[in-house]
DNA sequence: ACAGAAGCTTA
DNA sequence: GTAAGCTTCTGTT
């Protein structure tokens, strides 16, 4: 071993527990010899050989090997007889694999390495320092705190089943001391795990702060009499001794007298027909096709080999009670990976498994590098025309459309990107212009296929039923595409396939992102090939060879990740939740943004001139209270004028130092008698409403429909929900009756009439069916004022002359429920003291204890698996619900609860909308379907079809959860109609 | 020209 | 206490 070379030491014992652990049990081979451990250990083997191969991982091992403990019984025995000694038998289904799993490592060619008395921690201690010695680098593939103390400059971890590297920072960060002091640490905290008894009552984070302190574990104990609180000093000092033999325990003996050198572990090329032999014994398909593959093997010329299988009730052999501690829970591996490690979870004799085809194609995406000088231009009709059979051959072909503008309504299309496998994309220009900058925006760019010609050739293939189309944010291109007379279909959108599968994750659901998560690559930004700012151009002046580079990528990119992402579906169980709830509703949402709704401008107007006088006027008074002609929407200026200059009581400083200028705060303010306050929440109101909607809407009015075309986001929440935007539509005012009137201004055409229908307390009602409520049921079932009979049930108050005061407080309370209620915020929003919060729901939780049980059951399964589920199966991913940070971790816990309610309502109302159109078209009514406000739709329909139209859409929306689920509790529909949106509401 | 904070609107 | 989007101000690029 030279200066520059890598070792790779695998803790072999330490992944054969965390294997067993992690993986899902009883996997086992046909004839039942359980497996799943092996499996575990050879894909890891069979990774990290690869990502060895790959020279842009950046870590390449030159040297390998795989180290395992020989016996229970070490030197550390002789130390403290009680070492280790409360550890029990592994389990049966495991005791076979120890032997297996050594055969495995001899199958890869890779050294395996044992010394009696010795752990595999000493040994890798070691050949670590060996390494080191010798100029080398090594990593340790283990996550075992025990090794920790090893890391250094030259020497890292990786944790192969969470994908993570811990080096000096992720030491410091995880147990709060640097790697040389962990010694020190687990001496002071022990290990129950392998009974290594440490000082009682000291965790790692006391350990962490004394070390800090101290210095180190001798400082420490030499100036015990110096620790402040009492308990911790006489723990300290009464065990003193067993923190010294706890840290000789956990010191790993680095000078074991090895017999193989480093120069036995230099890292060969696997033996394919070896490795393939044992793999096949093992049934593990899926692998042993992949490293046929890799390594040119024919799989089928290749025998299986026979193995050596101890029994589980033979003498217990190398291995038997000594592990890892903390091995992790299989939940705790974290259900992302499942598909990731797939072959670790497949079947037993299994073909081709859905989760098989997603590690398949994940691979071979991460290492096809992608090419954007390769990509063709197409200018003639044949060449297109060749294109478009070959599409049609294939059955399937990713599209992007190229356009003026990022508002599909308003987009003109100028070319359009196709792709038929990865790698093969085009680009097909139809309206680039020479981009001369001069005023007429210079000449056609010649030789492209004229828009009206690319699109009859095009259009065939795009409404073909045999052919899929697959596209990213598909509802943009299909919004243009429809006005140019073109329904493309089938279809499926990676965008919202990723959505299905990973909403709540980091990463978001844009193509760049999802270029970057999966194939590792940055596309070509738009950015880049229009310019930015000033300087920028339309994507009609960029140059064709650049705009074929950008468009085909994302072709080709978008095709890719559907490759990658599909199969994840199914490995997943989420196919129907994609089927049913996101793909159908795009052509929905497509055809509701297109109609759009009318608004009255002149409406808008008048407003917006009363809101200025009204605004001005009160502006006036304001100046003349404080003296001074400030600006009141700067909260910086206004803070410093109130509390400062002016001295006015209760303020409160923001997060950035400022004073705090809330609504809640100048209300409170108003409430004891001030008269500026109440002018300035005024104030705000009004220019709120003018700069926000009336003179803000009137720009959405689209020039030739002359309706609001809002944009729907089908993959912007984490729960389910759609948002609105350009302009948001879901956020106009309703609440004061001079926000109201902004609604007036929402209206019918003439002759027709908006008709509004609205859930009733729709999350209330799947609280009361998920958590099964007796009590809410029941109420709901009656048609009873929920809010009423929480507070009757709560205060023991007859419903009947109940003070409104009492009503107001249970109501809260359920509204809190569904936020995944705290007594700060409960007392926050009732403006009373935390105890008595508190106190309340208490009170709440012993008349209705299935709700303390929903929410507790609703957190541990988050806590579990990282997500919750909506009762339609939706996910939604809590990564970090195990956070250490108690108010991040309480914040995913609320967020959660809240998600499972939330989530399954969104589901409910995307059921109704997705079934909506059909039911209306069969009823013979020409209702169009306009809005969506999270529990509301609204339609539009002639006034003459209104009384027939409200009992088909209350029908569709009651009975929306239907057949897949049948709820215990009535969901109640509200519907009116009227001229505008205020009255129809 | 853009980003973050503060504030306000909705379900 | 949950989930969003938009406007203004303010400071940085």
């Amino acid at each position: 071993m030279k200066k520059g070379d890598h070792l790779f030491l695998i803790d072999g014992s330490g992944y054969i527990f965390r294997a067993y652990h992690a993986l899902p049990p009883l996997t086992r081979k046909s004839d039942g010899l359980p497996v799943g451990a092996v499996s575990g250990f050879c894909n890891m083997l069979w990774k990290l050989m690869l990502d060895a191969r790959n020279t842009d991982v950046g870590i390449v091992p030159t040297h390998f090997a795989v180290i395992f403990d020989y016996s229970s019984k070490t030197f550390r025995n002789d130390l403290y007889p009680e070492y280790k000694a409360n550890r029990s038998a592994p389990p049966e289904d495991l005791i076979p694999q120890f032997g297996l799993i050594r055969q495995a490592t001899r199958a890869f060619n890779l050294p395996c390495i044992e010394i009696e008395g010795y752990e595999a921690d000493d040994l890798i201690a070691t050949y670590a320092r060996l390494a080191c010695e010798a100029g080398g680098d090594t990593t340790i593939i283990s996550s075992d705190k025990d090794l920790m103390q090893l890391v250094g400059d030259t020497v890292g971890m990786y944790d192969p089943m969470k994908d993570r590297q811990i080096g000096i920072p992720e030491v410091i960060e995880k147990w709060g001391v640097p790697p040389e002091k962990m010694v020190d640490l687990q001496a002071l905290t022990g290990d129950s795990v392998d009974n290594v008894p440490g000082v009682p009552g000291i965790g790692p984070k006391t350990a962490a702060q004394l070390l800090e302190q101290f210095g180190d574990l001798d400082g420490l104990l030499a100036r015990a009499s110096e620790i402040k609180q009492d308990k911790r000093r006489e723990s300290i000092i009464a065990n003193a001794d067993k923190a010294r033999i706890s840290r000789q325990l956990v010191t790993l003996k680095n000078d074991v007298p090895v017999a193989e050198g480093l120069d036995d572990f230099v890292l060969h090329a696997p033996d394919g027909p070896k490795l393939i032999g044992f793999l096949k014994t093992m049934e593990f398909t899926s692998l042993t096709r992949r490293v046929a593959e890799a390594t040119g093997t024919e799989a089928g010329d290749v025998q299986a080999v026979a193995v050596t299988v101890e029994r589980a009730d033979a003498a217990h052999g190398p291995d038997v009670g000594a592990g890892t501690p903390g091995a992790i829970r299989p939940a705790g591996a974290g259900e992302d990976g499942a598909a990731d490690r797939a072959p670790g979870t497949e079947k037993p004799i299994s073909g081709d498994t859905p989760s098989l085809l997603a590690a398949l194609r994940l691979e071979s995406a991460a290492t096809r590098k992608i090419d954007i000088s390769a990509y063709h231009c197409i200018r003639d009709v044949a060449t297109l025309k060749a294109w478009v059979a070959e599409a049609t051959e294939a059955g399937l072909a990713a599209f992007d459309v190229r356009a003026t503008s990022a508002d599909p309504m308003q987009a003109e299309l100028i070319g359009l990107s196709i792709a038929t496998a990865p790698g093969r994309a085009a680009y097909i220009p139809f309206a680039h212009k020479s981009g001369n900058g001069d005023l007429l925006g210079g000449g056609a760019v010649e030789n492209q296929i004229q828009l009206r010609e690319a699109l009859a050739v095009l259009k065939p293939l795009l409404e073909d039923k045999s052919v899929l189309k697959i596209a990213q944010n598909l509802k943009y291109d299909l919004v243009i595409m429809s006005r140019y007379g073109i329904d493309a279909a089938p279809f499926d959108d990676t965008m919202l396939i990723s959505y299905v599968l990973d909403a709540g994750t980091p990463h978001g659901h844009g193509m760049d992102q999802l270029a970057e998560k999966w194939l590792g690559h940055t596309p070509l930004q738009l950015k880049d090939v229009t310019g930015s700012g000033k300087s920028s151009v339309g994507f009609d002046q960029v140059a064709i060879d650049r705009a074929t580079a950008h468009a085909a990528e994302d072709a080709d990119v978008t095709l890719r990740l559907w490759l990658v992402l599909k199969p994840r579906l199914a490995a997943k169980g989420l196919v129907s939740v994609y089927e049913r709830l996101e793909r159908p509703l795009v052509p929905v949402l497509a055809r509701m943004e297109q109609r759009g709704i009318s608004v009255d401008r002149q409406i808008l107007s008048r407003l917006s001139g009363e809101l200025a006088q009204g605004a001005a006027r009160l502006e006036e008074e304001i100046y003349q209270l404080i003296g001074e002609r400030i600006n009141i929407g700067s909260p910086k200026q206004l803070g410093d004028i109130l509390f400062g200059r002016m001295g006015l009581p209760g303020g409160s400083k923001t997060k950035t130092g400022q004073w705090s200028t809330s609504a809640q705060l100048l209300e409170d303010l108003a409430a004891e008698g001030h008269e500026l306050p109440r002018k300035i929440v005024d104030w705000r109101q009004l220019t709120k409403l003018k700069s926000t909607y009336t003179d803000a809407l009137p720009g959405f009015i689209h020039p030739d429909t002359r309706r609001v075309h809002t944009s729907y986001a089908l993959a912007a929440t984490t729960t389910g929900r759609l948002s609105s935007s350009d302009p948001n539509l879901q956020n106009i005012p309703v609440r004061t009756a001079e926000g109201r009137k902004i609604r007036t201004a929402f209206i019918a055409d003439k002759g027709s009439r908006l008709v509004s229908a609205d859930y009733s307390q729709i999350e209330l009602r799947v609280l009361a069916h998920v958590a099964e409520i007796p009590q809410l049921r029941q109420a709901f079932a009656d048609g009873a004022d929920i809010h009423a009979i929480t507070a009757s049930e709560m205060f023991n108050v007859p419903v009947e002359g109940m003070p409104s005061e009492v009503r107001r407080r249970a109501k809260a309370i359920n509204f809190g429920i569904i936020y995944g209620i705290s007594a700060f915020g409960l007392a926050n929003q009732l403006s009373i003291p935390r105890e008595e919060a508190s106190n309340y729901i208490k009170k709440y939780f012993e008349r209705f204890p299935g709700i303390r049980d929903y929410i507790e059951e609703t957190k541990a399964y988050a806590r579990e698996h990282g997500f919750v589920e909506t009762i339609f199966g939706r996910r939604i991913h809590y990564p970090d619900i195990r956070s250490s940070n108690p108010s991040i971790r309480a914040f995913n816990e609320r967020a959660s609860i809240n998600a499972r309610l939330q989530g399954t309502a969104a589901d409910i109302i995307r059921r109704a909308m997705v079934r909506m159109d059909e039911a209306l078209e069969k009823a013979k009514l020409s209702a169009r379907m306009l809005l969506q406000v999270h529990d509301e739709l609204i339609f539009e329909t002639v006034e003459a079809e209104v009384e027939a139209t409200i009992p088909v859409v209350r029908h569709v929306m009651e009975n929306a959860a239907m057949p897949a689920v049948s709820m215990s509790v009535p969901l109640h529909v509200d519907a009116r109609a009227a001229n505008n949106w205020d009255e129809a509401h």
